[in-house]
DNA sequence: AACCCGGGGTT
DNA sequence: AACCCAGGGTT
């Protein structure tokens, strides 16, 4: 059988040449891609790519900056508790990624960085992506990236509707160029998020629309093809606030959900609830925290990728001493429901002044 | 391989 | 309202 080369793997030589071309001119600053192409700080380097999991650039700068004004370097971040390093990721989700780096610098500090792909994928947190980001970004290790971007670049160069990672990962291996792995990572990436877009690709701006597929076919938009996608759950969940917005009763949430974060007690009570079951929960969350139920502060809805929270939240009272705050992460969740305060007593305040009343 | 994990941007 | 984002861990 006589294998037949794709126009694409014929014309690698030209593809490198013009996309290296078009990076060169065209490429993102970014504040991880200081220093020496290939020789980039392992520090910076790691920090960026965990936080940009999952998670946009435009969005990633702010959390980059404060984290690393944090934690400047991989003892800072070893030493420092990990409430410390959860309110630096406050706000960012995904908080694995918060605890993982924080076992992963012990583990650093400890044996010091890894050199190369393998030694990176061996710490906490650290999948085949981002081993081969900070190999080749950081320790000029010819190694591929298989990202977000990268999936959808190469899905319309091949015009392939649905890749597999290990389809990507093939092509990817061999387009990377040999000669500068960290840049040629950094330029289908930047080409992924600035040119090659999920909607509306810039296809007239393309340094590789001569050698595109997808584009040939007149709609380019319909590769790779999109992911099918769990549905939303919706579920409801009663929360206590013992205390105000300043102190209040916290306890540290456990599991999957926002694990690791402190949060208003809580109990999930399914989807479809009647304000007397709503009640029971509230009686069955006071009794386990010895308080006493107070009165209704308001609803506060909350959406995440795969769920659709009611969160019923009541005020309650008990012996038991509340927390500071501000010192604890809290979920967005969390500070929507001690939101409502300050919305009841603006509302309080308001009707005072147009009846007269004192509150 | 399927499922779970946040929060927000773009279209 | 989809669809996506510099994915990884668990089952």
């Amino acid at each position: 059988m006589i294998a037949v080369p794709d126009p694409v793997s014929t014309a690698i030589p030209e593809i490198r040449t013009a996309l290296l071309a078009w990076f060169d001119a065209s490429g993102r600053e970014l504040p991880w891609r200081l220093g020496t192409e290939g020789a980039r700080d392992p520090y910076r380097v790691w920090v960026a790519e965990i936080l940009l999991q999952q998670t946009q650039v435009a969005r990633g700068l702010h959390y980059y900056d404060r984290f690393l004004e944090a934690f400047p370097d991989v003892r800072a971040l070893a030493e420092a508790p990990i409430e410390a390093v959860l309110k630096a990721w406050e706000g960012c989700g995904y908080y694995a990624r918060a605890r993982n780096l924080h076992r992963a610098a012990k583990a650093i500090v400890q044996n010091g960085f890894p050199g190369d792909y393998g030694g990176w994928l061996a710490l906490p947190g650290v999948g085949p992506y981002t081993a081969a980001a900070v190999a080749s970004l950081a320790f000029g290790g010819a190694c591929a990236v298989n990202d977000g971007n990268v999936r959808r670049v190469l899905a319309r160069l091949y015009g392939e509707a649905r890749p597999t990672d290990a389809w990507i990962q093939a092509r990817a291996d061999a387009l990377l160029c040999p000669a500068r792995p960290g840049a040629w990572n950094e330029a289908v990436m930047d080409l992924g998020a600035t040119v090659c877009t999920p909607k509306a690709p810039r296809c007239a701006e393309c340094p590789l629309s001569a050698h595109c597929a997808a584009l040939a076919s007149g709609t380019p938009t319909s590769f790779p093809a999109p992911k099918v996608r769990a549905a939303v759950r919706t579920v409801q969940a009663v929360a206590v606030l013992i205390g105000d917005e300043r102190e209040a009763v916290l306890e540290r949430r456990e599991g999957g959900l926002l694990g690791g974060l402190m949060g208003l007690p809580m109990l999930e009570i399914g989807p479809q609830q009647t304000e007397a079951t709503v009640l029971k929960a509230l009686e069955v969350l006071c009794a386990r925290l010895g308080a006493r139920p107070g009165e209704l502060l308001g609803q506060v809805q909350h959406s995440m990728t795969h769920r659709q929270i009611t969160l019923h939240v009541y005020a309650a009272a008990s012996d038991s001493p509340g927390q500071t705050v501000a010192a604890a992460a809290l979920s967005r969740l969390d500070h929507k429901a001690l939101g409502l305060l300050r919305t009841r007593q603006e509302s309080l305040f308001a009707t005072a002044l147009t009846d007269g009343s004192s509150v």
